[in-house]
DNA sequence: ATGGTATTGTTATTGTCAATAACCATCCGC
DNA sequence: GCGGATGGTTATTGACAATAACAATACCAT
């Protein structure tokens, strides 16, 4: 049996993402990070004063998922918590943090030079402004 | 901030994949389907000896996970399971499923197309290509 | 300055998809 | 006929996301 999915976009879409993320994932589990957590750390940059919901607005996570999700990370030692007003609190990383998002910037890093060498270089070039159209408003 | 996850090909597939699926589950919570129970549909075709094991090893879906899926769809009045040996089954559409199939196909073909109006058209054509390297050995 | 509105952080719950391990019955090749 | 591969199943777990509700605080317009 073919499959006649192979053809459809969306299918395709899906299936490169899953395989991709399972392969990140593996990854990323060699320094302990799931794949959302290293984004938050890949995120969290000098600036001291990001607060969770503004990283959630960007990586489109919503706040109450970023409870759990920081919880994790300042359980694990690498961020820390500074209130910022009564309200809202700073997202920080730790000496520890730091250390640890360079070792997720050198793995996703070389997780995404594989990618790219996978594909045929006509196609290469276009695939992040493809991807970006569909899901950037702008 | 800057997202400064948005040059990286990894997370722009996530997020593609992301927001893709989440109006696809949409669009197809109108006819009552899930993605992946949309998919099985579209792969159960005329023929009528497709095993359980065999669309989970085209749709990458685990056997186990399989029984769920399927228990689902024979739930719902869309497939029916005849006994193959003392040991496979083939999965067939009934006469519901078939319409529902008929339904499902439409969404994703408008759906796919309005996935693709959205690329600029000189990118277009290259992501189904390049995708397709991301996930498949061949 | 105050009163209404928006925002932040949080708890709790649910849903979707996927991975793993174990098990039994059956098929298949030698 | 036997041993290994395969099909179907159960049960459990994990990752990520969505929704609803709530209290406290900040913000803004009058």
């Amino acid at each position: 049996m073919t499959d006649v999915l192979r053809h459809r976009p969306g299918y395709t879409l899906r299936r490169a993402a899953n395989a991709m993320m399972g392969e990140l994932a593996r990854r990323l589990g060699t320094i302990d990070l799931r794949i959302a957590e290293a984004s938050v750390l890949l995120l969290v940059d000098q600036r001291q004063d990001t607060t969770a919901s503004e990283i959630g607005r960007i990586l489109d996570i919503q706040r109450a998922n970023m409870v759990p999700l920081l919880g994790r990370l300042v359980e694990a030692g690498l961020i820390e918590r500074r209130p910022i007003d009564g309200k809202s609190q700073a997202v920080l990383l730790t000496a520890l943090g730091l250390q640890r998002r360079a070792q997720a910037d050198a793995i996703t890093a070389q997780f995404e030079d594989d990618l790219m060498a996978r594909i045929d270089p006509a196609h290469r070039d276009h695939l992040i402004p493809a991807l970006s159209a569909l899901w950037q408003e702008n």
